[in-house]
Parts: C-alpha cells; sequence; structure tokens
DNA sequence: TATAAACTCTCCCGTTAGTGGAGTGTAAAG
DNA sequence: CTTTACACTCCACTAACGGGAGAGTTTATA
C-alpha cells in the first residue's frame, strides 16, 4: 500500500511515516519507476505497534527494542517487562520531579498579590541568589 | 568578568553561558583586542535569574519575559503571577498524562510474568490495534 | 482526452536548549 | 620561556518530527 494509506491506518501523518522509513524502523519496498514507497501488512503492523508505544512514553530507539523482542519468537518476557519496569521508573522520577515544582510554584504564587503594584515575590525569589 | 567566573557565580556552564549570550540573553561587552567577553555585575544577576527560572521549568522564552518584567520596575505583579500559574497548568496537565501512562504501564506489567517463557501481555497490548 | 486535484517524491530548514569537539589565540603561573 | 588554564569561533549533533519548495505520478472529472 501507498504511504497514503500506511499512515492513516497506524495513525501517523505521512511525514512521520516518511521518517520511520528513513530510520529503518520499517524498510517499504520502493517502485523503481514511481520512487513510491510500498508498504506491506507486516510494515504497517510494526507502524502500529510504534505508534502505540510512543503514545506509551517509550523513545523511538526503545520502540526498535521492543520491536525485535516483539519478532522473536523465543524472547521471554523477561526482558519485555523489565524494559516496562524501567519505563515506569523513568516516569516516577519525572512525576516526583514535576510534583515538587508544582509546590514551589504554587508556594511563590499564593504569597503574589497578583494586582497592579510591582511588589512580587516571585520575581524576588529568581532573583535571589 | 571574564566567561569561567560569570559560569560559576550563577552555575552554568560555560558553553550554557555563551550560548546564553549568543542568542541576546545577555550582552556582555566584548574586549575588541582579545575577543573575550566581559560580563557586568548586571549581566551576571541575569544569568542566575535564567538559571533559577529554567529551574523551574521556564522555557527560555518565558526567561526572556520574566526578565522584561524583572527589570521594568512599573511592571505590575498580576503578569507576573499569570505566567506563574500558567506554568502550573502546564504541569498540572503534564502530571495527569504521566500518571495516566503509569497506571496503563503498571496495569500491562501486573499482567506480565516477566519469566522465560514468550507470552507477553505487554507485547501483546502494543500490537493490538 | 485534457486537465485539475490529490498524492507522492526528495531536499533543506527550523524547532529546544544546549553539548561536544576541532583548531586557534590569550593569560597566568612556574 | 614554556606549560597550563582559559578563551574564542565554527561546525556538527541531539529527538522526533513539521513546514514548505519544486517536481513527478495517479486518479477523477469535464
Amino acid at each position: 500500500m501507498n504511504i497514503g494509506k500506511a499512515a492513516k491506518l497506524s495513525n501517523l501523518t505521512v511525514k512521520t511515516v516518511r521518517y520511520y522509513a528513513d530510520i529503518g524502523l520499517v524498510r517499504p519496498l520502493k517502485n523503481n519507476s514511481t520512487g513510491y514507497r510500498d508498504f506491506s501488512e507486516d510494515d504497517l503492523a510494526r507502524l502500529q505497534f510504534v505508534a502505540k508505544a510512543r503514545k506509551f512514553n517509550f523513545s523511538i530507539q526503545e520502540c526498535e527494542e521492543l520491536l525485535s523482542l516483539y519478532s522473536d519468537k523465543n524472547r521471554s518476557s523477561k526482558e519485555v517487562k523489565a524494559l516496562t519496569l524501567d519505563k515506569i521508573s523513568e516516569i516516577d522520577a519525572k512525576l516526583i520531579e514535576l510534583k515538587d515544582l508544582r509546590r514551589q510554584l504554587s508556594f511563590l504564587a499564593n504569597n503574589c498579590k497578583g494586582n497592579d503594584r510591582p511588589e512580587c515575590p516571585i520575581l524576588e525569589a529568581l532573583s535571589d541568589v
């Protein structure tokens, strides 16, 4: 199938699919006369897989690892689970960081009157070394 | 002062300070004979301000806005507070997204035995369109 | 059949906020 | 006087695409 159809069926943009082909995440055949890419059902499955994994915050490289595990019928579920747990840890770290940030910003915002006067504890905090 | 000192006093790398000078966030004088940048106390204050604001997740552009409010003695604290509240909303949105992601990944991980067998509900979920 | 619309291609630049390195010049210390 | 530390510019690279130009291809319509 052409790139437009592959994109539609995987919920990706044509640009993104072309990019994935460029970096070798999928390897569609190429029509010699037109230069058009020809995506197989397997290519489509990979695109759909990646589209989903990307939504789960997996990086492109991690998607590649997952894909190679996916196509390896002898893989152990252990490896996949490890990758997933790593990703959860990453998310946890980010959550902690963001919560802390939110706490600090809220504190500053709560102490700022937010009126027409220039006194501003937020700016004071930022300029305070 | 030279860039090394400015970097040290603002807890930034020399590379980063040079970058901030390149994009005009600070405008140190330049020694004509040596080409060395010469940072004033005011430049330093701006660097320190930005270093801190960046830790609060403000983008460079937002740092510029905050800086211009900072140097405007007639600004109203309202504007600064609005920027801060926007940032908090942004963080909230990210928190929701990450929590949801975590929930889904945990669910998958919990259902995956993580052993030497190939059956893996994580991969199944990713390949399931 | 002619033509217009829709689709595809490659190439290049821009995004964010810097980091790394090469090659070269300057200043301070021994 | 030489080594060392510091400074400079310029270029390339990062992640994951998006935008747009300019050109070729396929399909639909008049």
